[in-house]
DNA sequence: GCCGTTTTCGGCCCGACTGTTTTCAGTCG
C-alpha cells in the first residue's frame, strides 16, 4: 500500500484512540506518524519489511510493525475492532460538530445511545441532552446552533486536494492498464473547484467491454453502482462517487467539454451553437443533418462556435462566454508567474523544519523571495515567538541572508488579531520587520459585528500588510467565524491591505468568489502557502487554482511582482509607522 | 507510542474560553 494510505489508516485509528480516551501522547504519537509518511519519498511498506523503518525519527517498533501489518493485509485488526465498537456517526459528531470532542461523542453514545448527528440534535431537542453530567441548557442550545451551521454547508462535498488524489491515482491505474485511449478528469476537479461532489473523468476508448471489470480491481475501488458500455458509475474508498463516461476516441472533446460543465456554462455554448445552427452533444457539433465537425482538441469546439478558448476554471457562466466572444479573456495566472511565498512556519513555531531548510526549498522553486512568518507571541499552542525570539530569529535571519544570495529573504510574521481588534505585538517592534501578515486564531465565535470590527482594525491599523485566511473556514471541518466580508473587502481596498488566497488546502481561503470580488473592489490579493514543511510549499498550485477561477491576473496579486516593486508597496507601511 | 552526551522512566507545546460547576472538564487552536 501506498505511504498515503498507511497514514490515512493512522489518522484514523488515532481518532478512534481519541474517542477512547487513550492517552494524547500516544495519539499524537500516531499523528505524527502519519506525517512523516505522508512526506516520506521512499516506500515504507518497503522500509517496514527491511526493518528500516524505525529508524526514522517519530516513527519506533510499535509503528514499524503496524506498518507492516497494514501492507500485508490492507487494515489492522486493532482498527477493525475499533471500528465494530464504534458506529461510524459517533466518529462524524466528534470530527464535524463544533464543540463536540471525543469525550462529549463518547459520552452521549454509552449513556444515551446516540450514534450521529441527526440523533444528536433529536437529543438536544428532547433536552435528553441536560441529563448528563457536565452538561445542562446551554449546551444544547449550542449544539443545535452548530448542527444548523452544520446543515447549511454541504458536508457531503469533499476538499478538492482529496478529490485530486484519488482522480490521479484513477487515471494513472486506467492508463497502465489499457491499450492507446485519451483520459482526463473532468467536473468540478477539472474546473478546480474548491470542493467536488463526485469524481468525474471521460475515457475516449475504442474497445469499452473491459472497462468495467478493470475498475473493479482497482484499489480503491467500493462497490459499483451501475456499468454499461459508455459509462461506469462506482463508489471508492472514502464513500467518494466516481463517475466515468466512455466514449469513441474521436468524441472525446466532445464528452470532455460536456462533462466537464458546469451545466449552466455547458448550456450556454448549446445555446450559441443553436444560434449558429449548429447542435452540440457529448459526441459531437452536428450541423443539421450533417456530419460532426472534426475537433482535435476542445479549443477546435470554442472556435467553431465563434470564441476564444475558455479554460475550465472559468466555466461557471459567470460572464465568461460573453468575454470569450469579444476575445478578450484575461491572461490567468500560470505557476511561472509566483515569484514567491510570503506565509510561511518554521521550527521557530509550529513548523517542522529549520528557517534555512524552508528558504533553500523556495530557492528550489525557482522563487526570488520569501517571507519567513512565524506565529507571535499569544499563539501559544503553536509556541508563538515572545519579542526576544523574535529579535534572535531576525538574526539568523540576517546572516542567513549572505549564505543564499539567489533569493530575497523577507523577515516576517504572522501576528495574532486579538480578540479587541489590537496587534499582538506593538508598532515598535513591527518596524523591525519586512513584512507584517495578520490573521485570528482565536475567539471564533464572536459575533458578525465584532468579528468585523475587529478584523478592520487590524486593517485599519497601518501595521498590517496582509490579512491571512481572511474567512477562517477549513474545508470539511468548520464553516469560516461570522463575518461581513464585504465591509473587509472595502476597508482593504481603502487602507491598501492584501487579502491572501490561503492555498493550503484544506483552507482554500478566500475562495475564488471572493477573491474576485476583492480584485474587482480594487483589493490587492496576495497567494501564500501557509507551509508548515518544505513538502507544503507544492501548495501554491492550489491558490492558483482559485486565483485562476477568481479571474486574477498579475495586476491584482502582489506576489506575482517583481521584487522592487513588492518591497516599494510594503514600504507604503513604514511611512505611515 | 517515542525518545534519551542530563534519562530506559517520565516527559512529551499550552493557555483561553465555556459551561458547568463550587474547583473543574472539555474543547479549541
Amino acid at each position: 500500500m501506498a505511504n498515503a494510505g498507511i497514514a490515512a489508516i493512522f489518522r484514523e485509528f488515532a481518532e478512534f484512540l481519541e474517542l477512547k480516551g487513550e492517552n494524547p501522547f500516544k495519539i499524537r504519537a500516531y499523528r505524527r506518524a502519519a506525517d512523516i509518511l505522508e512526506d516520506l519519498n521512499e516506500d515504507a511498506a518497503e522500509l517496514a519489511r527491511e526493518g528500516q523503518l524505525k529508524n526514522i525519527q517519530g516513527i519506533g517498533k510499535a509503528m514499524e510493525e503496524k506498518t507492516r501489518e497494514i501492507a500485508d493485509t490492507g487494515t489492522l485488526e486493532a482498527l477493525e475492532d475499533l471500528r465494530a465498537e464504534y458506529p461510524p456517526g459517533v466518529m462524524d459528531m466528534m470530527r464535524r460538530v463544533p464543540g463536540i470532542g471525543p469525550k462529549t461523542a463518547s459520552l452521549v453514545f454509552r449513556r444515551l445511545g446516540v450514534a450521529g448527528i441527526d440523533q444528536l440534535e433529536e437529543a438536544a431537542r428532547s433536552g435528553k441532552l441536560r441529563t448528563l453530567p457536565g452538561m445542562g441548557q446551554k449546551s444544547e442550545e449550542n449544539i443545535l446552533i452548530a448542527i444548523e451551521k452544520l446543515k447549511k454547508e454541504d458536508m457531503t462535498r469533499i476538499p478538492l486536494v482529496i478529490a485530486d488524489r484519488l482522480c490521479a491515482s484513477l487515471i494513472n491505474f486506467i492508463s497502465s492498464h489499457v491499450g492507446p485511449s485519451e483520459i482526463s478528469a473532468a467536473g468540478s476537479v477539472r474546473r478546480r473547484k474548491e470542493t467536488c461532489g463526485d469524481v468525474d473523468v471521460v475515457l475516449g476508448i475504442d474497445d469499452s467491454s473491459r472497462i468495467s471489470d478493470l475498475i473493479r480491481s482497482w484499489s480503491g475501488f467500493l462497490s459499483m453502482n451501475s456499468s454499461n458500455e459508455d459509462r461506469v458509475v462506482f463508489t471508492a474508498g472514502g464513500d467518494v462517487e466516481v463517475d466515468i463516461s466512455i466514449v469513441k476516441p474521436e468524441e472525446f472533446p466532445f464528452a470532455l467539454l460536456s462533462t466537464t460543465g458546469s451545466k449552466l456554462h455547458y448550456n450556454g455554448l448549446k445555446s450559441i451553437a443553436s444560434r449558429l445552427g449548429l447542435k452540440l452533444t457529448r459526441h459531437g457539433l452536428f450541423r443539421e443533418k450533417g456530419e460532426s465537425l472534426d475537433a482535435g482538441d476542445e479549443a477546435d469546439i470554442y472556435e467553431a462556435l465563434g470564441m476564444e478558448y475558455i479554460p475550465p476554471e472559468l466555466r461557471e457562466m459567470t460572464g465568461e462566454i460573453e468575454v470569450a466572444l469579444e476575445r478578450r479573456l484575461p491572461r490567468l495566472l500560470v505557476a511561472e508567474d509566483i515569484r514567491g511565498d510570503l506565509h510561511m512556519h518554521t521550527n521557530w513555531s509550529d513548523g517542522t523544519e529549520s528557517v534555512e531548510s524552508m528558504v533553500e526549498a523556495a530557492q528550489a522553486l525557482g522563487y526570488e523571495y520569501v517571507a519567513i512568518t512565524d506565529h507571535s507571541k499569544s499563539l501559544k499552542v503553536a509556541r508563538g515567538l515572545s519579542e526576544t525570539r523574535l529579535f534572535k530569529q531576525l538574526e539568523i535571519l540576517r546572516r542567513l541572508r549572505d549564505r543564499f544570495p539567489g533569493i530575497h529573504v523577507l523577515s516576517g510574521i504572522e501576528l495574532e488579531i486579538l480578540k479587541d481588534g489590537n496587534l499582538d505585538y506593538p508598532d515598535t517592534v513591527l518596524s523591525h520587520l519586512d513584512i507584517v501578515v495578520a490573521s485570528v486564531h482565536s475567539a471564533f465565535g464572536q459575533p458578525e459585528d465584532v468579528m468585523t470590527s475587529r478584523i478592520v482594525k487590524a486593517i485599519q491599523s497601518g501595521s498590517v500588510d496582509i490579512i491571512a485566511h481572511p474567512t477562517g473556514r477549513v474545508l470539511g471541518r468548520r464553516l469560516g467565524y461570522d463575518v461581513d466580508m464585504d465591509t473587509v473587502i472595502q476597508e482593504a481596498a481603502r487602507h491598501n491591505v492584501a487579502l491572501e488566497i490561503n492555498a493550503y488546502p484544506e483552507r482554500m481561503d478566500l475562495d475564488s468568489v471572493w477573491a474576485r470580488k476583492a480584485a474587482e473592489a480594487g483589493a490587492y490579493i496576495v497567494i501564500n502557502t501557509d507551509s508548515h514543511n518544505t513538502n507544503e510549499l507544492r501548495f501554491m498550485s492550489y491558490g492558483l487554482d482559485v486565483a485562476r477561477r477568481a479571474w486574477l491576473e498579475q495586476s491584482h496579486v502582489i506576489n506575482t511582482w517583481p521584487l522592487s516593486k513588492l518591497q516599494a508597496w510594503l514600504k507604503r507601511r513604514r511611512m505611515r509607522v
